[in-house]
DNA sequence: CTTAACCCTTACGTATGGGTGAGGGTTACG
DNA sequence: CGTAACCCTCACCCATACGTAAGGGTTAAG
């Protein structure tokens, strides 16, 4: 074999392959590459690199980094490695924000370039911060039609300021509910210890088994008619 | 006047009636409460209790504590106190999550006892734990059919075990994403001082300003093609 | 009597972030 | 050549937690 990149590995058909098979490809390959990429491919092999380290190979080559075509993800490869499903990677894309390297000449298959995983992980951080999917794509596009990058990472910086504030507001929010459910989870382990195995539910509201605490809210709120 | 409770107060038509009477109430009063409670209403008027402190009056009555017909709610009145809206108290009351104590005789209208806003503020808690309605509702019918107290606060206590655990999971991935936000904020600091005005966003990728730091991740993802 | 503020029920609409096919390709393996 | 694993493009479907009328009461104030 010439290349890294072959498909199915020699597995039996209905068995998914092994992560490293998974991470090395699995469909495509040559398949619809450049040309000029394609010779690339078979040439550069055995270069000594770790299989897919995902350090960066200090490409010395040009100014704008022209990805190894080799390291190139399909859709599916890129879903896994960013937990995420091949469905969503198509909806970013949809909504431009992420962008395919280029598409296979044969099945039209995406191929991203390897720092699209980052791209996606990224994604998937704004999300976790509160960001729907329009708000990040209004986002990028800010950021592709800025003029200056000054300006550009002084939006940034604004919106990561109030994001920051908004994260600490719900940490501690969380934190209060934190501290109600320990509360909780003490006034409720009396009831494990003191409480009558035949008492009606309905009695707990008259419960004197709890040393004169009052049941904290979350405990209350369930035994209100 | 007879009674605490009146309608509109005397306020011009289109203006928001001020807190005090909002709480006051402002419709319904004797408008269709039992004739039990109406009676009552007009002899208890002026008993020196605070006019709506939410403490309880030690209600010495049965074991069951009648609300007093005085202090029934509105379904307005409850969800503006709760920080919902109408529409929101009308779900909650179809999913079973809430019940009103009484409807009036003439409109209908839903007349909630005071402990419903306590229940109201524990569905949100609950809310923000990361359950779901239907989700409340399950642990509402659970508790409603259970039955002893003590299998029933072991449930209660089971689940907001697991709610613990997964709060402070919360609130550490929430932390780590406090630390990134720190970490781009101080990054993004230097471009406001150190960035020329008309570099291209482009550039950010090869921008030597940083001292040596590497792009949070972030910032990068921004930058990716 | 009109207006305005409440309320009622019924019922359809909405946004978000995908899920789940259907119908059709491409490769590689056996 | 069949099968299985990828992939493609539509294009409809879904659950959640309400929003938003529409059509119709009730009261109190002017």
């Amino acid at each position: 074999m010439s290349n890294r990149r072959r498909l199915q590995v020699s597995q039996p058909h209905g068995v998914f392959a092994p992560r490293s098979a998974v991470v090395g490809g699995q469909g495509v390959a040559l398949l619809g590459a450049h040309p000029a990429a394609r010779a690339q491919a078979s040439s550069v092999e055995g270069s000594g690199l770790g299989e897919a380290t995902p350090v960066e190979p200090e490409t010395p080559s040009s100014v704008v980094a022209a990805p190894d075509p080799e390291e190139l993800l399909q859709v599916g490869e890129l879903a896994k490695a960013a937990g995420k499903t091949v469905r969503a990677i198509h909806l970013y894309e949809d909504l431009g924000l992420i962008h395919a390297h280029e598409r296979s000449e044969k099945g039209r298959y995406r191929l991203f370039a390897p720092d699209s995983l980052q791209r996606v992980r990224w994604i998937s951080k704004l999300q976790h911060l509160g960001l729907s999917l329009s708000q990040i794509q209004e986002l990028v596009r800010e950021h592709e039609d800025a003029d200056s990058a000054r300006l550009g990472a002084s939006k940034l910086r604004q919106l990561y300021l109030d994001k920051l504030a908004e994260t600490q507001e719900r940490i501690a929010a969380l934190r209060s509910l934190e501290v109600e459910l320990r509360a909780s989870l003490a006034y409720l382990s009396t009831c494990d210890s003191a409480c009558e195995p035949n008492l009606s539910i309905r009695s707990c509201t008259e419960c004197e088994r709890h040393l004169g605490h009052a049941a904290p809210e979350l405990v209350a709120g369930l035994h209100i008619t």
